[in-house]
DNA sequence: GTCCAGGAGCCAT
DNA sequence: ATGGCTCATGGA
């Protein structure tokens, strides 16, 4: 389906197209809770789906999820991504800038190493995207996935919305969203509410960084300026938050393109694929990633953790082998 | 029932 | 430095 097909279907009347905004007294003309992100090589399922956030939900027509303050539903379409708002904007960068469509796919994956594990990674999930997230969202999400399953993690974290986040406007016909609740918030919540979110221990750990960052130590949004072992100390420091949690915020959410999260499907994937048969401890292969993925091994990382999973949720377990290096 | 899940902290070697 | 244990909870 077309974009305007899409468009026509919910709001004709106020409709307006990307890349015809022109600046001057007719922009307030393009309000709309409509637009289209024109970007090609983007696989919205994979990239929504695929652990990095945990709020998008399929709906009838693609996705509902929560962006900052605001609901969105995605969906794609031939020339890219449709997005509908429940209010009207002019400014879609927000979103833009949250989806990455501004970003060369291509010139991310050039930056990757030849290899045949990875390069039969990138083949098999063509268009995968890394977001940008809000940190805090990020941060407090991944504190609570330690030993946990994505969908558990979903449903942690909706409970959570549900209960301590501020709702925000929803068109007709679509179920109540809510805000990610800030960290002044969550400080303020008892622990025992929090466990009632089936979060089980990482309840604890949970309303100490909230309270750590209602705080401003670190101030989140100061540390993107910073380099990045600089950053990821400064992560270290908060409770409950050890290297791999750190590595997620800095990737999915501060713009560390190089951090590389090591999970229990990524530490498979590496022992299996580049260290078939031998004894390689958890430190080795955090620096045999930071150094051989490249300055976007984060990236290459998302590439061989969707590909390590889809490939074990697949057909019973026929799993197809990865070609090893 | 048993194993495991996008881990981290603590303690005994 | 390194390895084992514990922390809740639910899916497979």
């Amino acid at each position: 389906m077309a974009c305007a097909d899409l468009v026509r279907t919910g709001d004709a009347a106020r409709h307006r197209q990307i890349g015809s905004a022109e600046p001057g007294p007719s922009r307030l003309a393009d309000h709309s809770r409509f637009t289209c992100l024109t970007v090609s090589d983007y696989d919205l399922a994979a990239t929504l789906e695929g652990g990095q956030a945990f709020r998008w939900q399929r709906c009838a027509e693609g996705w509902a999820g929560v962006v900052q303050q605001r609901w969105v539903r995605l969906a794609r379409v031939a020339e890219g991504i449709f997005a509908e708002t429940a209010e009207a904007t002019s400014d879609w960068s927000w979103l833009a800038k949250y989806l990455g469509t501004d970003e060369q796919l291509t010139d991310v994956l050039a930056t990757f190493p030849a290899d045949r594990p990875l390069q039969s990674a990138v083949t098999a999930c063509r268009g995968l995207r890394l977001l940008r997230q809000e940190p805090w969202e990020c941060l407090a999400s991944f504190v609570l996935s330690s030993t946990k399953q994505i969908v558990q993690i979903q449903q942690i974290i909706g409970l959570l919305c549900e209960r301590f986040g501020e709702p925000v406007p929803v068109p007709a016909g679509h179920r109540p969203a809510f805000a990610f609740p800030t960290a002044e918030r969550l400080a303020a919540v008892p622990e025992s509410e929090l466990r009632a979110c089936k979060m089980g221990f990482r309840a604890r750990y949970l309303r100490a960084v909230a309270a750590r960052i209602a705080e401003g130590r670190p101030d989140l949004r100061a540390l993107p300026e910073r380099p990045l072992a600089e950053a990821r100390a400064a992560l270290l420091e908060l409770p409950g938050v050890g290297p791999k949690i750190a590595n997620c915020a800095l990737l999915f959410s501060l713009g560390f393109r190089r951090a590389f999260p090591l999970d229990v499907w990524v530490l498979k994937a590496l022992r299996q694929l580049y260290f078939p048969r031998r004894r390689v401890t958890v430190r080795g292969l955090q620096e045999f990633s930071d150094t051989h993925f490249g300055p976007n091994g984060g990236y290459a990382q998302q590439y061989l953790f969707h590909h390590m999973r889809q490939r074990a949720g697949r057909a019973g377990r026929v799993a197809t082998p990865i070609p090893r290096a």
